[in-house]
DNA sequence: GTCTATACGGCGATAGAC
DNA sequence: GTCTATCGCCGTATAGAC
């Protein structure tokens, strides 16, 4: 790939990724994808053999993108008041390039999806978060409360990532542009840890 | 409706209901619920006119069903911690019996949806909760710190629903039944308001 | 109200020329 | 690799008998 254009692949994929994420397997067509691609669809179905197959693809990569910085940042070697910072700031600005990811990725799990299942089989277990371990470390230490710390981690991915998934709902609920939105996620970096971190410090 | 059967038309629409809720508008067929109904695809364009007008009116009634007990509870008249611990109680008890609610109204939210807005504009303001104002109250009565109490009520929403969002990731994820799943949130009942509790209750 | 049969279009996918 | 043309199927919707 030696220039700066996509090659005729890439630019079906991308527009794969942005007609599925927009849209659902489902509701998304082929003609879409070409379409947007500026191809046509014998074309999709060269490089990808079906429409099923090149959804995978797409899946396996916006989750991979969902959860990889996740999981990442999460077990890094970090003190906890300054990792769970870094990770609503770097889950916010990720979110916020690309706010439809989580949607895509959770609405296509719905009703024990067997397109879906095979994908994660191997994906699932690298999150066994070495964050919770910390957490019980520092109660140990005495630092925070003892308290139930898989409950906390739901918690922080619920506050983080929700506002997301109903992005939608709260534009259209408060009458907000995007930037807007942004602002009010922004807000977020500092109440989420600020929240969480009270809760965890105050002795039980 | 004087014998205990539901009539055809109630048939249809449960069924709808069903469809509609696991595989979302563009994955779900007149066909599949047609069969699911046990009835034939004709007799669902002729109770209601077309798959769209059907889809409108499940997503009407999920809707209100979705956030009416939201706004309801909130509004009550109770003293501030026990309108947390109720409403954190009688939701997860709602979407326990219906979890796929939460995922159909969002994602059928997705990208600007025209079906959609229509419906709501009716339905989108009645929201404008109360439960900022009694937390405003309480602030300037000096009971409990003041914030940014519009976070505080969406961080509320995101730890009591997101659990449902992603119930399949955390079932896939964790290995659960559905009975594990459900001590998984019931745990929350408890957990949720006391963190919000010691958060706001904590002299900023 | 209920069913069978069918019209019609859009969908995914492929054959075959270039 | 790329395009045009087309196949076969399944989707929604309706007509018409009962």
């Amino acid at each position: 790939m030696p220039n700066s254009e996509l090659s005729t692949e890439e630019k079906i994929k991308d527009a794969a990724k942005k007609i599925f994420l927009e849209k659902g397997f489902g509701s998304a067509t082929t003609r879409d994808i070409a379409e947007c691609a500026d191809t046509n669809i014998a074309l999709v179905n060269y490089y990808f053999r079906s429409k099923e197959k090149l959804f995978q693809e797409v899946f396996r990569d916006s989750f991979t993108e969902t959860f990889m910085p996740v999981t990442r940042i999460l077990n890094d070697d970090l003190p906890l008041e300054a990792k769970i910072y870094k990770f609503v700031d770097h889950m916010t600005e990720l979110l916020k390039r690309d706010p439809l990811l989580p949607m895509f990725v959770l609405s296509e799990m719905r009703g024990e999806n067997s397109k879906i299942c095979e994908s994660l089989t191997e994906l699932q277990q690298q999150g066994s978060s070495l964050f919770q371990a910390q957490l019980q470390e520092e109660a140990e230490k005495g630092n925070i409360r003892s308290a139930n710390f898989e409950q906390v981690e739901l918690s922080l991915m619920a506050m983080v990532i929700f506002p997301f998934l109903s992005m939608n709902m709260i534009k259209m609920k408060k009458n907000l542009s995007t930037e807007e939105f942004h602002q009010l996620v922004d807000e977020r970096k500092k109440n989420i840890p600020e929240m969480l971190l009270t809760y965890l410090r105050q002795k039980g």
